[in-house]
Parts: C-alpha cells; structure tokens; sequence
RNA sequence: GGGAGCUUAGCUCAGCUGGUUCAGAGCAUCUGCCUUACAAGCAGAGGGUCACUGGUUCGAACCCAGUAGCUCCCA
C-alpha cells in the first residue's frame, strides 16, 4: 500500500474515537482494581468550546490515559453546568429578539423556553470534546440541573439552614443592573478607572449660618458619584480635622433636594483625600453604610433595580444613572455649587457576567455563614496547608490561605429564574420555613405559627448562586447526597486530580474542599493542577472582541487533534500563562508527520531471514538505553505535574533518538533488505515509543500501533501497558557517537558534500569502545578505513574525543595555520580550566570546607584536563 | 492601600537542598544540502554581565538586604 508522505490525521481520528468507544474503553465501573478518578470542570451548558477548554481537557486526558494504561480504573466524569446568570441572559436575549420579556410570559414558560435551549445547545460542547479525544465516560454524564443532582442542592440547603450556617439576613449586596440580580464578592470584577472626581458644595442650613454668624457659606466634599447625591443624609468630617471641628453637630443642605443633614465625626474618615469631607450615603456604599448604622441614619435607596433614578430621589426619577451624574453635574454647576474638577484612577467593580458597573445596594438575601463554616471545619484550610491536597503549582497555597482567613459571608441568592429554586417559603407578613416541598413546607410552618390559619405559602422567588450547586459536582455526581453508601460513591470518592483554571479557585476549588468536609468528613481531591491562561503572543487575554481566539474545531480540522494537544502543552507548565502562537500547533503537526514517516520508512523495508548484525545489535541496546532513560525522566516529570517536561522528554527521544539516530543506524542501504530480526526489533522500540506517546498524542499513536501489527495488534493501545519506571538496562559507553557529530562537522566547515569519503585515525588507550561502533561510524559519518594508534597524518583534520585524539586525513585546502590556531585555541581554554581547579585545590578553605566528593571530581577535572593538554602539546 | 510572585539566549521557559568552564532546552536565526521516510525535512553553527547594587561564602543564576521594572490576587 502507498502511504501519503503527509500524515494526515482525517483519516484517523474520527475512526479511533468511534472504535474506543464502541469498545466501552473510556467506561468505568467499579472492580477491584486501583480507582482513579477525574471529574470535570463542568462547561456551562450553552457554550462552546474555547482554548480554554482545550488546555483543561487536554491535560486531564493525558492523565486519564495514562492512569488507565498503568492498569487503574480510571474513571473521568463529564458534565455541564447550567450556568444561571449566563444561560438565562441568553434566553432573555433569545426571546427579545422574537419580541416577549420573560416577565410578560411568567416564570414557568420562561423555564419552558430555557429547557428548550438547553435540550437544542446543551450538548454542543460535549460532542465538541469528542473531537479532542477527550476519554470521558459517556454513560456517567451529569448536569447540574437534573433531578438527583437537584435533590442534593436542595437537601444541602436544608442542611445547612438546619444547622445554622445558612441564614436570611439585610445585608450590603453587589446588584447587578443589567442581569437584575445580587452577586456574591467573587463574581465582582475591580477594573481602573479614569474617574472624575467632582467637589461640591453643600451649603449651610439657616440655623447653622445663624450659629455663625454668616450669611453664606458650605462644606466642600469630593464625590465620584454625584448622583447619589439625593441619598445623602450627613457629612462626616474626622474628629481631629481642625478645618471643620466647628461645625459638627451643625446642619448643612443637601443641594438639588435641599434636604437638612447634620455634619457628624468619625475617624474612619481620611483627612487626606479629597476635602476630608464625605458625603454619608448609606444605601450606596458599604462604608456609609456602616457609619449609617452605627449614627442611626436612614438609608434611602435613590437607584431602581435596572440603575435608573427611582422615585424616592424625589428628583431625575427614570433617568438612567449615568445619565444622571452628567445632569446633576450640569445642574450643580449652574447653581454654583460645582467648586471644579479632578481626574481621578480609582478603581469600579463589574459585574463578571455582564460587565455591568456594580451598584451596592441594601437587599434581603440568603447568606452562607463563612465564618462559622470555617471554625466548624478547620480541615478545610489544614489540608491544603499541609499537603494532604496538593496544589500544582504550590504558590496558590498562599492565595487560598489569603481568602480562607479574610472569608466574607457568601450571598447565594440570585434574582433569577433559571437555576435551583430557594427552598423556603413564606406566609404573607413574611414568616418563612425552610423545606423540601410545598406540603412539607405547610407542615412545619403549622408547627412553627400553630396560631396561624394559612393554607397556602408561596415559595422563594429566587433562585441559587450556581456555584452552591457547582460545589457538590465531586459528591453529588457519584449520587453521593442520595445514597452514601452506594457503591460508586464509595469506590470513586475522594477523587484523584483537578484539573482547572486559577481564576475559579475562590468560585469553586475553595468551596468543593468546604463541601467535602462538611458534607462527607472528606477531601474531595488529592491534586489540584491549575493550569495557566490562554493568551496571545502579545499577552492579552483571549476574547472575542478582540477577535484573537482561533476556534479550537477549525485548529483541530488544519493540524489535527494531535497536533493541537501537544502544540498547547508543550508551552504550558502548571500555573504559568500559556502565549498561544500557530507556530506550536505547526511543531504538533510537524511532529505527527515525522513519527509517521518513520513509519514509512520502516513499512517500506524488505525483509530477509538473516541473523541480526553485531551492529544492529548494538544500536537496540542503544536505543533501549536511551528509552529507559527517557521513561525514568517522563515519570519523575508526571510525579511533580510536570505534563510539558514530560512531553518534550518523549519529543526529543522520538525525534532525536528514534528517528536521527537508531533508525539511520539500522537502515539498510536503499534497496537492500533488512534482517527479520532487526524489523522486530525496531518494532518492538517503536511500539514502546508509541505508548510513551499515546496519552498526549492518542490518534497517532494507535494509528501506528495497529499498523505495526499489520491491523493486529494484541490490543489496543490505549489499553496496553505504559512503560514503567526504573526497568534495569545495559549501559552502553556512547562516547563514540561523538566522532560522527565531528566528521560531520568536518565535511561542513569545508564545504564538503556528505558524500566525499572519509578515512579516520583514534589515538586511544582503549580501542575497544570504538570497535564495535565502526560499521555504525561508516554509515553515518561515511568513514572508509578506521585504523588505531597508528602515527598522525600528514596533512589531517583533528578533534578530541573525550580524551582520545581524532585524525581525518584531508591533504586539500588544509590549512595549518587555521589547524594550529584551533589547537592553539583549545589549549588556552584547557589551561584556563586547569587554573581555575587548580585555584581551588591549593586553596586550604576549599580544601577544608568542602565535601570530599566535591573535591574529588575537581580533582578528576584536573587530571582530565592535563592528559587533554598533554595530548595537544605533542601534535 | 494589603498580599503573593516574577526578571536567565531574539521568543517561551528549565535550572531540585550553593560545587564539572554551569550557564541549559524547544522554537526562531544563520550556513550547507531536494542524500528515495519526512523541505512539515537532513547535517552543522552562532546567540546570554543569569534585571541592578551591595553583602554572606573557599565558591552565588541559586542564600540575604536594598533598588528598578513587570504580573496576579485581595480591599
């Protein structure tokens, strides 16, 4: 059969992925092998594909197939989210374009409408994985929103509340005006900002001017948000400020709304910035709203829920808020109350699925009680402190340990229909009772309220964060709430790796530790690899208004799925940005194609029944050196996570190694058979290689297993055995193989083609390291005659091998002067290495503090270096 | 404002508890080759004051202090 010079992956892949999975490879069921479990970070349910998940999944495939050839049952768990805030805005935007607004059409046809999209899109991005190879068990797809994984929300909740750390409180929240919705801390993103800060006057009131004995006059105070000024109820000035001592306890006006405030003092205020005077508005700032509380000041809440002006302002009602700030700004000026303007940097949070600015807001909400969580379950951050979970790389031990003891109560209600329905319910003054269902509910409420008729309570119209359903994924998808003893949950949990991005470490990673020790009295993983962020070359982040993320399908279609794997790991070690260029997924694609054409060749070869040549010999035992070298190397790097090292360890071994040197040194002449001996031989190294190769190239690797064995292989690769560490092997001194590196190199500085033949000449005390290379040596550095210890030529080219003299008889274009310089050369060097050793060793502190094996390589080193000069000094 | 980390070749990064003249890898670059496996290739080569300044040490890319620049997290 003719072989394309190209691999061409088309060809192959689809076709692998369908045979592993009608094979049942990827399927898990417990047995009484060794668990290893993955499961993954659930992508949102409408969404698609990016590099992201190609990085993520990638890395966890490498995991899962190499876990599973070393004879583990390995087990990885795919699943989507369903993504609250981001699925329902898409359903919102859905529905706009045909013209209906979900509060026209009601809660349950909008979750109609949501069900639907998700039953149209939900599985777009699972079928996409199918593509990278992804090897997850398809049988054990979750998500997060069918019924048992429901069920476990809600009977966490209930838990929780029942147990006291789940409380309803009025809280200072983050609102988000476009997604209409609370957010917690994590989902407010702080970007700069080039603000104005604006320095307004309020005036005094007609008792205060009174007091003073003045006709005019104010306070100045510098705000970057003037339209809230109708919320204000004080100015608080700092108790030591001696600009304003006078004034506290008077009375100023608020402008536009001409409201009468007092001025009071606290010494939370910084004299520093701007005026030392600050505008106390309650309702829209987390610190006004704590000198609110602590004055008794009322909170009077000017913005809507959509951040328009409402109409307890009193003025502006239904202007937009920033519409708003440039209006009062106009107006302030005009009433001379605007003393100027600064340009500021400060910093403004965005909502992390809108990009909306953040209102703070006062609202009632269902909290997390962070503080108590973490005194019950101190584990929580011991684990990770201690290694019992291990972060991958161990710098984000600091940032976790940072925001485990700064934690913030966690708000977990949302203002939205498409997710987990708070289970509570409440009469019509709003008493409430936590419970699983309506009659439920109805029952304990008459236990709680036995003096109250009602027959009917409404349930909670908000729904859950969706990380409250996110941080059970580990438990809940092994149905770990709904029964805790059955036999998955008892095999799978904890699990072995995660594998996931830096940016959800709070979100998620922090949280699926709470759930695990509270929930279960377990870790819910032993590793957490964080991988890095996909950038472009010019470090941003990749978006898609920057229009700089490639589709990762189109980059599977042009370099193969092979290709892009390993063009994406190669650059990324744990924890470190990954700069995304086409270049890597060429060095992919390249790679592919050479492993394939070594294929070619040795699918080309003609075969003869003759015994193995000393040579061929020779070169095995070689190779198998350098492979069990290789294989310790990719297992040290896979202990430490190190997926990149790993993969460049086995690039270079197949490159270098297997292609550069063993193949052409058992390559027969063109057109000359090989020994049978030899093909099985060279097979079986191949096939070695291969496995090594398969869990981050699996396509190519079972493509050419298989071809191996002409279509029958004993198994499949992906379930044969990955090459295990620390196997013994002959040593075999090399030093030989650098005379061909120098003969090449010879013929290159003379413009010799490769060609033009070569006799050589080894002055050595030990000949025998060199013999049984020569017919390796001829072929590859096209060498005629090798003689030993014979006189040195004439005319002749030379080189140290080691400590051994090389001689390339070469009468033309030779010149001495050159030759001489380059010994000349060499000799300086020598000398100056000679004199930096001998420097320590006729040093007396050297000689004293340092350990005995230290000084006697220097004093290796130093024999070495004379016999090498010795040598130079008698041509 | 608080915290963490980074700075090594043109680029991206290794360099473990100081000890081969220790300065490495891949890519890129340069030179010569279309040598019947592969030009998506082959054979070679050249690139670095290890950010800067001091200190500790027999010895520092590595340890310490300071300076500058960058990144991330948190408020």
């Amino acid at each position: 059969m003719e072989l394309d010079k190209h691999y061409n992956p088309q060809n192959v892949e689809d076709k692998w992925y369908k045979h592993w999975m009608e094979k049942g490879y990827f399927q898990s069921v417990p047995d009484d092998r060794e668990p290893f479990t993955i499961v993954i970070p659930p992508p949102n349910v409408t969404g698609v594909l990016h590099m992201g998940h190609m990085l993520n999944n990638t890395i966890q495939d490498v995991l899962i197939r190499k876990a599973r050839m070393e004879g583990k049952n390995a087990c990885w768990v795919p699943g989507t989210d369903h993504a609250s805030i981001a699925t329902e805005a898409k359903v919102v935007k859905m529905l706009a374009e045909q013209g209906v607004k979900k509060t026209d059409i009601g809660r349950e046809a909008f979750l109609n409408h949501a069900w639907e999209w998700k039953e149209k899109y939900g599985g777009i991005i699972l079928e996409q994985l199918k593509k990278l190879g992804a090897s997850v068990d398809w049988n054990r797809t979750r998500f997060t929103m069918e019924e048992d994984l429901s069920n476990a929300v809600t009977d966490v909740f209930i838990q929780m509340f029942k147990d006291g750390l789940i409380y309803r409180g009025t809280r200072m929240v983050n609102w988000d005006p476009v997604g209409k919705t609370t957010l917690s801390d994590e989902e407010v993103i702080f970007k700069e900002n080039n603000s104005q800060l604006f320095f307004v006057t309020y005036p005094f009131s007609e008792s205060t001017m009174k007091a003073l004995g003045v006709n005019e006059g104010g306070l100045t105070v510098a705000t970057t948000r003037p339209e809230t000024i109708m919320g204000d109820v004080a100015i608080c000035v700092h108790p030591d400020d001696e600009r304003y001592k006078h004034l506290v306890g008077k009375t100023i006006i608020v402008p536009v709304v001409n409201r009468e405030v007092p001025v009071i003092a606290d010494d939370y205020i910084d004299m520093e910035f701007g005026t030392g005077c600050l505008k106390v508005t309650p309702a829209h700032d987390e610190n006004d709203y704590r000198i609110g509380e602590k004055y008794k000041l009322e909170a009077i809440d000017v913005l809507t829920e959509d951040g328009k002006i409402h109409e307890r302002a009193g003025v502006y009602v239904g202007l937009d808020r920033f519409a708003c700030r440039k209006q009062i700004v106009k107006d302030l000026e005009q009433l001379g109350l605007l003393q100027k303007t600064e340009q500021i940097k400060n910093t403004v949070g965005h909502s992390e699925r809108t990009d909306a600015v953040i209102e703070k807001r006062i609202s009632t909400q269902w909290f997390v009680n962070m503080q108590e969580f973490m005194k019950r379950y101190p584990k929580v951050l011991d684990a990770v402190m201690t290694d019992e979970i291990k972060f991958h790389p161990p710098k984000f031990k600091n940032v976790y340990k940072h925001w485990m003891e700064n934690i913030k109560d966690w708000n977990i209600s949302r203002q939205l229909w498409w997710g987990h329905r708070i289970p509570a319910w409440y009469d019509e003054s709003g008493n409430f009772v936590v419970a699983k269902d309506a009659d439920e509910a109805l029952t304990i409420y008459k236990q709680q309220y036995p003096d109250k008729s009602v027959q009917t309570l409404s349930q909670d119209e908000d729904v859950l964060d969706t990380w409250f359903s996110s941080w059970l994924w580990p438990i809940s998808v092994f149905d770990g709430f709904k029964d805790k003893n059955n036999a998955d949950y008892k095999y799978y949990y904890p699990t072995n790796d995660l594998v996931t991005g830096p940016d959800i470490i709070f979100f998620w990673v922090a949280r699926m530790i709470m759930a695990g020790y509270a929930f279960n009295g377990e870790k819910p993983f032993s590793n957490v690899y964080f991988t890095g962020i996909i950038r472009d070359k010019l470090r941003r982040k990749m978006s898609k208004s920057l229009g700089n993320s490639p589709d990762p399908l189109d980059l599977i279609a042009k370099f193969g799925a092979d290709g892009v794997r390993m063009g994406i790991l190669l650059s990324s070690p744990a924890g470190n940005d990954i700069l995304y260029d086409e270049s890597q997924v060429e060095q992919g694609r390249n790679f592919c194609n050479k492993i394939w054409n070594a294929y070619r060749l040795i699918a080309g070869w003609q075969v003869i029944e003759s015994p193995i040549s000393e040579g061929d010999k020779l070169a095995g035992k070689w190779f198998n050196m350098k492979f069990r070298q290789a294989v310790d190397d990719v297992h040290a790097a896979f202990a430490d996570y190190r997926l990149n090292e790993a993969l460049m360890t086995i690039y270079k071994l197949i490159w270098d190694d297997f292609c550069s040197s063993y193949l052409e040194m058992v390559k027969p002449p063109f057109g000359e058979p090989v020994s049978r001996e030899t093909l099985d031989e060279v097979k079986h190294h191949f096939d070695q290689v291969l496995k090594l190769l398969h869990p981050f190239m699996p396509f190519i690797s079972e493509e050419l297993h298989t071809a191996l064995y002409e279509g029958n292989p004993e198994k499949a690769l992906i379930v044969t055995e990955f090459p295990k560490a620390n196997v013994p092997y002959e040593t075999i001194n090399e030093q030989a193989l650098s005379i061909i590196t120098e003969i090449r190199n010879m013929r290159n500085s003379k413009g010799l083609s490769p060609k033009h033949e070569f006799d050589m000449v080894l002055r050595t005390a030990d000949s025998s390291i060199y013999v049984q290379w020569e017919s390796i040596i001829r072929k590859l550095a096209n060498v005629v005659n090798i003689s030993y210890n014979a006189d040195k030529p004439e005319k002749c080219l030379n080189a140290l091998i080691g400590k051994d003299e090389l001689f390339v008889p070469y009468a033309e274009q030779i010149d001495e002067a050159e030759e001489q310089k380059k010994i000349e050369e060499e000799l300086i060097y020598l000398k100056g290495f000679l004199k930096s050793v001998d420097a320590k060793l006729t040093n007396e502190k050297f000689m004293a503090n340092a350990k005995p094996d230290v000084i006697e390589k220097e004093k290796q080193k130093k024999a070495d270096a004379e016999e090498k000069i010795r040598k130079l000094m008698m041509n």
